[in-house]
DNA sequence: AAAGCTAATGTTATATTATTGCAATAGAGG
DNA sequence: CCTCTATTGCAATAATATAACATTAGCTTT
């Protein structure tokens, strides 16, 4: 049952495990919160847990249309949008697509670490950067409500391969 | 000849002056690195210069249309890919449009701070956040080559409009 | 100037990403 | 069980972006 062999953080991870909690915590925080964790949300949640890359909502209308569900944009788009609404996956602007959430807590400013040669996408948490910003932002008169942080570059695994 | 009415960096400025001091660093730019300041790309150029906002390039390709260039896609995104990577234009991720560069100094990380109501962007130069990005991405492993900041809020003006 | 080269632009077609509007259905709450 | 609302299904289309190839403009060499 044990698996510890995907990457992620750059790190080897137990990837079933880290699957069935982030599903755990979405339907606990759905269950609270009184929000529909619908089984076509489910699936696009799980998904996205299965990759720690991005996913565009085509890649994930394919693999909806293979789970049996509608392969329509909207259904997939819809499904997404939920999700992040409510913090469950991000949008990666640069590559219009989709990752889980892997940080627990809710409104986040995230950091996402974007490797060029595997695609794989790692979330960090934003450290004092968000208040340097802020503080700049101020002091031309902007409220900032929201920051999206995308770093392009090469992760360990693939600095190593050249 | 003098207008100071334009709102930049959420301040006052003579708009005309920052246009004409933008195209003459980029033609000077070009000079100096043998690259072709062609009629084309300095209407686009002038064109994202006349708005802080950013535009799209199907907006900018019924502006090249009204001055009497091609209108097909292809001739926009060719002379914006030419901006981007020059460092005279940049593209905002979250709108799919593209602003004028307004910092001098080339290679920088920017932060880009949209107003979600007027749709104003201002550009300003990351501070320390960026060291501690690299600093949380080498803890990983992963080499920073490139990093876009987007803030959404409310501008000063819109604030004020409620 | 002619021939040959390279970079830029023009043109056609098409790929990719995303949304609108409306119909059908399923789930929550009385 | 019935009603109401949220969700999903579906068809059409909008918006964004690129590929492939033809043409033109500007240089360079002869």
């Amino acid at each position: 049952m044990e698996e510890k062999s995907a990457s992620f953080g750059f790190e080897q991870h137990d990837h079933n495990l880290c699957l069935s909690k982030a599903i755990q915590a979405a339907e606990d925080y759905c269950t609270k919160y009184k929000l529909q964790f619908t089984p076509l949300r489910r699936k696009v949640l799980e998904l996205l847990l299965q990759e720690h890359r991005a996913l565009g909502a085509y890649a994930i209308l394919d693999l909806l249309r293979d789970a049996g569900f509608s392969s329509q944009p909207p259904v997939a788009y819809r499904a997404l949008s939920f999700l992040v609404e409510h913090g469950f996956a991000h949008k990666i602007e640069r590559l219009n697509a989709f990752v889980a959430c892997t940080l627990s807590d809710t409104s986040h400013s995230p950091i996402f670490m974007i490797c060029r040669k595997c695609e794989t996408v790692v979330e960090a948490q934003s450290l004092s950067s968000n208040l340097n910003i802020s503080a700049a932002a101020k002091a031309k008169g902007f409220e900032v409500e929201q920051t999206n942080l995308e770093a392009k570059g090469v992760c360990h695994s693939c600095v190593e391969t050249v």
